[in-house]
DNA sequence: AGCCTTATGCGCGGTAACGTACAGACGTAG
DNA sequence: CTACGTCTGTACGTTACCGCGCATAAGGCT
């Protein structure tokens, strides 16, 4: 009985050639990441980079007033640790587990010297770090923009395009820190979507009834990451089909 | 009597070793940058890439609604363009010129293969990028934390940074369009730095009298993109002081 | 079952920034 | 040197969000 674990439900991973993905497979380590943990503090040295499947990272900068805001967000289309083959080996800001689940990592060392073979592995990170700039553009317009319910629908759109099922698990305290906004905010955005029966909540669950619903109610800041996303990886998303083969 | 232009104005040139630079050297082209002019269009294909000597460029989204804000901003640090080594080709923001000025520019396929030489210019290029993000993440949190006069300090020490002289040469209505605020909000906040005896302006013209004033009223958000880039990019700026030997 | 932690609901006053409208002031062009 | 366009100052009501405080309820734990 095989696992119902697979490095394959990482995108990334799951767009390599049979080669490369040999090469790394054996140095693939399987983690559980818990909600809240933080994979790495600002300043700090990196050194893993993670592939999530189900988990879901959430990058973001915390203030001295211990206000935050997120710039962006991991799931299993991406990797967290850009910084590794940026050649930076660290940033100012930390990743944080937002929804708990698996990630597969992969020593810095070795993510390195895998970038530095200049094949598809590099490609692909390399338009991947353009997908988060794109998000990370995006989150600072929005922000600045758009209401903090708009906000939301985004921010849940895009978290449940990362999330393996359609409830996800996560308070209106912890949504408050993603978008950097008060909590009682959260709630009244959300008692309003609720009233319009795009989704449902209650103490920690958030399901979503009517994405549809919630896409007209959002700004176009969703699509417009989501186009750029899939315009970045698409050849990525089509590999994904054939990954199930490897399985 | 030699230009006063030189490419080793701009920062990531001169950190090039004479090899390197000689090679791309012949196919730099001076270009004039005029406020206002749009570098790229969002979505459009890039064909230069811009390294700026003493033009500044700002990186913005355009909302559907005619609303806008900076992402950041690009100076003789940095290049224009980042897109055309990301392998995106483009990207759904604009580079609009914010400071007139020259820059270099080079062919978008010359970039590229100089950058897929894996040597020094692509470790540049990449730690630049990371720089970039930083700038990116941090703009979104001040947006979402900080008032306008903190953003506004924020704004002119950085344009400060890369600006050739201690004048600026900007409307209050242009500044606005990068914080993505108002134009009274620009002018009010601009008086309050001007009473202090900070700065001084003069229809479209803002002269920085007390940098330190400026810095002691401005958020965090500044000190941390200008440490981190001097980290990133340290290597560079110590370089670019040995490009006086190259003139 | 009952308790106790933790999540959510709600109200109130405060305020920063918005939208709009208009007046003055600068400086260039004719 | 006059006129006009552009940039800046000011003033209004309006609104979204904040900060605080507390009430209520849900659900895990013993």
């Amino acid at each position: 009985m095989p696992s119902p674990h697979n490095p394959s439900q990482n995108h990334l991973l799951a767009a390599l050639p049979p080669a490369d993905f040999e090469r790394l497979s054996p140095h693939l380590e399987l983690v559980p990441l818990l909600l809240g943990q933080m994979l790495y503090e600002p300043g700090g040295q990196l050194r893993h980079a993670y592939f999530p499947t189900t988990a879901i990272v959430s990058l973001h900068y915390v203030m001295e007033s211990g206000a935050s805001a997120e710039s962006a967000g991991v799931g299993n289309e991406g990797v967290v640790g850009i910084a590794l083959f940026m050649g930076g080996d660290t940033t100012p800001s930390s990743a944080v587990v937002q929804t708990a689940g698996h990630a597969y990592r992969l020593e810095g060392r070795l993510l390195k010297q895998e970038f530095n073979r200049a094949g598809l592995m590099q490609r692909l990170l390399l338009r991947y770090t353009q997908a988060l700039m794109t998000q990370m553009t995006q989150t600072a317009a929005c922000t600045r923009h758009h209401s903090v319910e708009q906000q939301l629908c985004r921010w849940l759109l895009l978290t449940l395009d990362r999330a393996p099922a359609r409830e996800l698990v996560i308070t209106q305290e912890l949504i408050a820190g993603m978008l950097g906004v008060r909590r009682e905010g959260i709630t009244q955005a959300a008692g309003n979507l609720q009233d319009a029966g795009f989704i449902r909540y209650r103490r920690g669950h958030i399901a979503v009834l009517d994405r549809t619903g919630l896409e007209k109610r959002t700004c176009e800041c969703y699509a417009v990451v989501k186009k750029e996303m899939s315009r970045l990886l698409s050849d990525v998303q089509y590999r994904q089909g054939a990954s199930a083969i490897v399985t």
